[in-house]
DNA sequence: ATGAAAGCGCTAACAT
DNA sequence: ATGTTAGCGCTTTCAT
């Protein structure tokens, strides 16, 4: 025999009248349980499950104007530290009830846009975890719903960001027990936040521990622009070099050896993100490790915080640790070091 | 002054006050533009402008009963295979009109099969990345919603899978050529199903190129899972390995230069999936690269193929193709060889 | 081509 | 403690 008509999933309706009761009881019996008599609400749930009733969200979420679910923009998935935190948001976003929705917004700012204001109506919150969009414009979606954005700073919008001050505080007080004196700092993209964080903070540390601290770049964030920063770093007399990020690191150290200079022996090198990469390559990396995960899931229960009605709380943004890792790209400059 | 009321978004009644229309033609204007006197359209998308009316997904969906939104479960969203997969899902989506909603099941079949009951009112579909469900389980899945599977072979439900037969076969024939007569393969874990496909492959082509083809392991799909088959390897004759996975790849390549062994000189390496880090070690590695951003598109499009009511297309899983990257992990093998 | 009205499944006053 | 009754914002017959 055939299937009868595709069988239409059984509403309130239908578990109401199994149990004998009102429709609106059935929906207490599941939303506030304290309100309904525990007899009935057995009877009530017992009905449920037999004829297997499953409320539908959809209908709550009109008739709620809470849809409980979250946008979490991306700028490039495919980047590992970014899919860490979606993961970190994406289970913090489970535990409290809520659905995450992904958008990789493929490192553009107008697509980022656009996206943010079509799926503005169904969600709660937005979190920016890599944003491309100008202030205003993040200030601007802020304006509509609740906004939390990760790994930046900006006023009047919720932030959540690493300590990177005391990362690179940790890395250049590393380098400069160990007993370099001359640190160079390879420069990632001009345009991102964080690098000029990590720049103002290696620049302080070097100035307040009375290092030399310069700067080299900007190159690009990736192995090739370290491998080229190892060929700049040739010219100077900086016996270690922090890089903007792991994988510029990597390709430091790359480029270091294919010029013949020993890591760490004649050069140290640290870096920012704690990635498999690092652990790797030969020497393992010394890296400032940034906690993705544990951000996105802050900044995902921050973000609930806002759409529940907290007042967002301090005025700076919101900052987790970092620390460093030490492992064997860095140590005492050598003889023929400098 | 401080603001009226909370400003409740604009409806389609209020866009037909505007307008001086009926409620219904506002949303024939915007759902059937054919259906409506392009005077009127006008008139209607001008008044819904000036009072920035944006149509409410949640109300179409529950009167539609389609919610364009798909569910794609993950089982380690920071293994970045599993990110690139559900990128291409995602950007195929949005493609679409679709939005996606992730959950990672944290590489659990218990989380995985609550999650996507919980899920499922939700959405008009599921992708299963790299499911850790039994067949049965998915199977269940199935019968309430479409699904589409990728990375796993399964009958009755629609599959996505690389071409793993003719990766193994380039990457066999390849060493072959070489000169290779012994090879190696190291096996990933036993429950996985692409391990399986890749040993069968390998198997059959080592057969028909009258090659020995041995079988170590299991180990680890890691690192230190490669390190150790390097260990194993040790007492074999074999002149090449074929690895699970790139990272057991590079473990591998690193275990047996910890050996004492040059590569590729004496043992050449190759291994499966195409990851950043396959191309910075030293020597680079030679793999088979599976295309996974166009695996999750390709999934995703199918999925969206049944949810408009395609019948799902031939019995076997689609198949994308696979191909061999050479590098520089393999190569003859050389006089201290075997 | 457009309007009127019912209904999607649930929640939330308001009654009782 | 439970039932009655309006909506939530949209789509969709069915009239006109």
């Amino acid at each position: 025999m055939a299937d009868q008509h595709p069988p239409r999933p059984p509403t309130i309706y239908d578990v109401a009248q199994a149990a004998g009761v009102a429709p609106s009881t059935v929906s207490r019996a599941f939303a506030r349980p304290g309100r309904v008599n525990s007899q009935t609400a057995e009877r009530i749930r017992a009905a449920a499950t037999a004829i297997g009733y499953r409320a539908n969200p959809v209908a709550q979420a009109l008739s709620t104007a809470r849809t409980r679910m979250i946008a979490v923009l991306v700028s490039d998935l495919s980047n590992p530290l970014y899919a860490e935190l979606l993961r970190g948001a994406q289970v913090a976003a489970s535990a409290a009830g809520y659905g995450v929705l992904v958008e990789d917004t493929r490192e553009d700012a107008a697509t980022e846009r656009e996206t943010a204001e079509r799926i503005l109506p169904l969600v709660e919150g937005v979190l920016l975890t890599s944003s491309r969009m100008s202030d205003s414009a993040i200030r601007s979606i802020a304006k509509q719903r609740p906004v939390v954005v990760l790994n930046r700073g900006l006023t009047d919008v919720s932030c959540v960001v690493a300590d990177e001050q005391r990362g690179a505080r940790r890395a250049v007080e590393h380098l400069g027990e160990a007993g370099h004196r001359d640190l160079a700092y390879a420069s990632g993209p001009d345009a991102s936040w964080t690098n000029g964080a990590r720049w103002r903070a290696f620049s302080d540390a070097c100035h307040e521990l009375e290092l030399t601290g310069r700067r080299i770049g900007p190159f690009e964030p990736t192995f090739a622009g370290g491998f080229e920063a190892a060929l700049a770093l040739a010219g100077a007399r900086s016996t270690a070099v922090v890089a903007f990020n792991a994988l510029m690191a990597v390709g430091l150290i790359r480029g270091l050896q294919q010029a013949g200079l020993v890591v760490p022996d004649q050069v140290s090198v640290v870096g920012f993100d704690d990635v498999l990469i690092g652990q790797i390559v030969s020497p393992a990396l010394t890296t400032v490790s940034t906690p993705m995960q544990s951000m996105g899931a802050t900044g995902l229960r921050n973000l609930l915080g806002l759409v529940n009605g907290a007042r967002s709380r301090s005025p700076g943004p919101v900052v987790v640790p970092a620390r460093l890792v030490i492992r064997d790209s860095s140590g005492p400059p050598g003889a023929q070091g400098g």
